[in-house]
RNA sequence: GGGUCGGUAGCGAAGUUUGGUCAAACGCACCAGACUGUAAAUCUGGCGGCUCUGCCUUCGGAGGUUCGAAUCCUCCCCGGCCCA
């Protein structure tokens, strides 16, 4: 198969970049891939410590899947061995270091994961524990040689750290060594990473270079904000929307992002045609409300098909616009026995709707609570289940539970 | 190894000198209510547990002093910095 044009590809590979070091480069390794028929080799390495991927993760996975469209080679490779150090980008503590047996288990959710995005026949995975853990000590003290204290320092993170008196291991400075090293051993043509990986991927082209290497060019993709619009999306900071969450969370977070946040996430979330994305921004300022809905059914559609996509529009707009009950909610049978009073800080705990009495009882006195409908405002209620099931039980806006009796299971 | 500073609720951070009024200020995050186009912003309330006008368990760990300890003493564990 032919690649297409030069102009063609660069005109792909450049939607959403932050960063291309150097951007010459590309297109001349791009040139030349194409003369000589010779695939690229991208390279993306991924994090196995925490295997859920939310949506952060796939604005830099659909690059990748970018170079597989235009016939480049597509290489993840899984961070078993980098895993058990803990990469220390960004953070401010170090890393909780995993076992090899954790990180392989995470390795392979995050494939599966990341293959709903991917390609999987053109998908290339490798352990980075296959060449790293064959390194003898010798090896690894050579390795660190090619880097100085100073220019790890100069690491905006570990700057911060050495600064501010935190701790840093010295394991932490072996881990963008190990990462570039990667690069150097499959022969990286690119790296793609969050601008947060700036300086990994540059240490790549320099051990590259030391190598004799034609040295990797460098994406940076974006780091995208989280549903709270300002920091990076990131399970920890609970600003996340997963890729595996149900069809209706996943509509209800990506209606709840920011107005502002509705042009970038198209950019980098869908597969709206590049030329077409200003004619989305006039619409998001024009119409925030529906231009957000819009993405949402398309970010769901691309995770759970047409069909759950249209599913979740409608539940989103019958219980939050329209304020109503969801058609399906959550069944909580009670034990209780016939004629037996339950207590409804007990009941709604049991439910799984709150998780300490305590926490049920300050949610009674916000006015958080309903039966039916109708607000609860005796936070020392009793509820006759078996004469009053089934009945619809609702705490805040999202949480809800329709509590039934069965009458047999109670006798038994 | 020595010196020194520090370890407080999910995070950050007061409180320790002058023991009690500390379930522990404040900020962030989070939850709820109001508002709204969903949001954001804003405002209000909440934010250890319980049989809740009271009681119980918390302030790195274990002991101790005391009527009473996050606050005082002893030992231990962990971290920063400086010295070696």
């Amino acid at each position: 198969m032919p690649f297409p044009p030069v102009d063609e590809q660069m005109d792909v590979l450049r939607r959403g970049v932050d960063e291309l070091v150097p951007e010459e480069e590309l297109a001349e390794k791009v040139e030349r891939s194409r003369e000589t028929e010779t695939p690229l080799i991208a390279k993306l390495g991924c994090d196995p410590s925490r295997p859920d991927l939310h949506l952060g993760h796939t604005v830099v996975l659909r690059k990748l899947r970018q170079f597989q469209d235009l016939g480049h080679r597509a290489v993840l490779i899984v961070g078993d061995f980098t895993g058990m150090i803990g990469d220390p980008s960004g953070r401010s503590k170090t890393r909780p270091q995993l076992t090899l047996e954790e990180t392989r288990r995470n390795g392979q959710t995050y494939y599966e994961q990341a293959t709903r995005i991917l390609d999987p026949d053109k998908t290339e995975i490798l352990y980075n524990s296959e060449w790293l853990d064959e390194l003898s000590f010798s090896d690894v003290i050579e390795l660190a040689a090619q880097q100085t204290v100073a220019q790890m320092l100069e690491r905006e993170d570990f700057r911060e750290r050495y600064e501010a008196e935190q701790p840093i291991s010295i394991h932490e400075f072996l881990y963008p060594l190990a990462q570039a090293q990667d690069s150097v051993h499959i022969g990286a043509d690119v790296e793609l990473g969050g601008t947060d990986q700036r300086f990994n991927l540059l240490l790549g082209r320099q051990l590259q270079k030391g190598q004799g290497q034609d040295p990797q060019v460098c994406m940076m993709m974006p780091l995208l904000e989280g549903t709270d619009g300002t920091k990076k999306m990131s399970k920890s900071l609970d600003n996340a929307i997963g890729i595996t969450e149900p069809p209706e969370d996943m509509y209800g977070k990506v209606m709840s992002i920011a107005d502002d946040l509705i042009y970038r996430y198209t950019e980098l979330l869908t597969d709206v045609p590049t030329d077409a994305l200003s004619k989305v921004k006039g619409f998001a300022e024009e119409n925030p409300r529906d231009a957000k809905a819009q993405l949402a059914h398309r970010i769901v559609e691309a995770y759970h098909g047409a069909e759950a996509a249209e599913a979740a529009e409608s539940h989103f707009e019958q219980t939050v616009v329209e304020g109503g009950t969801p058609d399906e909610i959550p069944e909580y049978t009670s034990d209780a026995g016939p004629e037996e009073d339950v207590g409804l800080l007990n009941l709604m705990r049991r439910a799984g709707l709150t998780e300490s009495n305590s926490e049920g009882r300050r949610l009674i006195e916000q006015g958080a609570v309903s039966i039916d409908d109708e607000t609860v405002t005796d936070t020392g209620l009793y509820v006759t289940v078996s004469e009053q099931a089934p009945f619809v039980l609702q705490v805040g806006k999202r949480r809800f539970a329709r509590v039934v009796w069965e009458e047999a299971r109670a006798e038994a």
